[in-house]
DNA sequence: TGTACATCAGTGAACGCGCGTTCACTGATGTAC
DNA sequence: TGTACATCAGTGAACGCGCGTTCACTGATGTAC
């Protein structure tokens, strides 16, 4: 055994982490006790408080484990290379979604979870991050060709409109059997591919 | 006093019923728990049991509840007389949205809430009731000339995809101060035709 | 390398609290005559 | 209308349980010399 203290603690504090996603999956953050979680994990209650301050610094660290695959996401969706064609954005973004969603389950399925049903602070905290996604992504649709059609407020209309969908296609995806995981992705890009069909189709007031 | 006894059961069930939801609205029905409602209503813990078998039962009572105004809401906004033009349905149907979600906000944030937060047992349900929106929906589109040129499967897609829009319009409505309701409403007009006018131009593969 | 001391992750007992549920009860309302 | 009895919504005591948090502790790991 030549691992180190500071490395043993490190593996409690992953394994609490992990053990809290885990539980939480089943019935939601507002019942997630410490008591569970240090059962999970194989040590007593009180050792708990070694890692974290309360139950409610483990539900913001969640949170922020959370949003880093999140970004990761986003970034990858952004991506420039995967932005040439209207079809190919499409399936390239529902592709990538599909694949951190699948990389990341109980991350994914946290943030839909608690965007609705957390405290206030995460609740909060997850529709703040949520926002950012709507506002990077009017910002993208600014500077394609056919976004230069588009209104400032319709931009931002379709922005959110996309973001929903997106969020509804993770819940799909995530509530999907991995056997019907394709056809699910089929019906997302055409909803998808949809909803662009009607943005370039457009006119804005007084555009 | 000319109240019956059965009268004044009726009227704290109802006590029950409201004090549940009042107090769902802050927290999930997950951490619902019996004394609380017992302690709003103003009456001993063991009295709930003249009225509910157990705080489940009560949940589906609730579940039941607000499933009466998701099917009023949903009734009113396919009368007939509202399908006139595209335009028209867009504009008719925010405003009965706008207007039953005003009229009963408790019983909308109870679903949407509950659909991702409740217990298996309840998201089921709402999940269903949603799906059968849908379901509804997809069959009202078939009907219009505009739905002739879609088949089956990108029907359904689009009637998914409208009812997602409208439960987040339902959110964002909800999460309205009540000065920004008309702007959100907007927003949402503006969303729907665009799914509408993506699906018109909508080209089925083999069709 | 060996020793003496410091650090600190995890332990175990204890606390007061709110929980759901049981049970025998009370006393106002309802009913039969 | 008056009386005797039945019903049953709500009471109050009690139970065992899991909760978060406190505290003094143990003993392995780490460090200074």
């Amino acid at each position: 055994m030549t691992e180190t203290r500071a490395e043993q603690k490190e593996r409690t504090r992953r394994a609490i982490l992990d053990a809290a996603l885990d539980l939480t999956a089943e019935t939601g953050l507002a019942t997630l006790s410490l008591r569970s979680v240090a059962k999970e994990v194989g040590v007593v209650p009180t050792a708990f408080y070694r890692h974290f301050d309360s139950i409610d610094a483990l539900g913001l660290a969640l949170v922020e484990e959370a949003f880093v695959s999140l970004r990761a996401m986003l970034s990858a969706v952004r991506q420039p290379e995967a932005i040439e064609s209207l079809v190919g954005i499409v399936d390239s973004s529902v592709r990538i979604v599909a694949e951190h969603v699948r990389a990341q389950p109980a991350h994914f399925a946290f943030l839909i979870r608690e965007r609705v049903a957390g405290t206030p602070g995460v609740r909060a905290a997850i529709r703040r991050e949520i926002e950012l996604c709507e506002h990077e992504l009017a910002t993208d649709l600014a500077r394609l060709p056919q976004g230069q059609a588009l209104s400032t407020p319709d931009l931002r209309a379709l922005s959110g409109l996309i973001v929903t969908l997106m969020v509804s296609a993770a819940e799909d995806l995530l509530a999907a059997q991995p056997s019907r995981e394709a056809a699910v992705a089929a019906v997302i890009r055409t909803r998808l591919r949809m909803v662009l069909i009607g943005a370039v189709n457009w006119r804005s007031a007084g555009a």
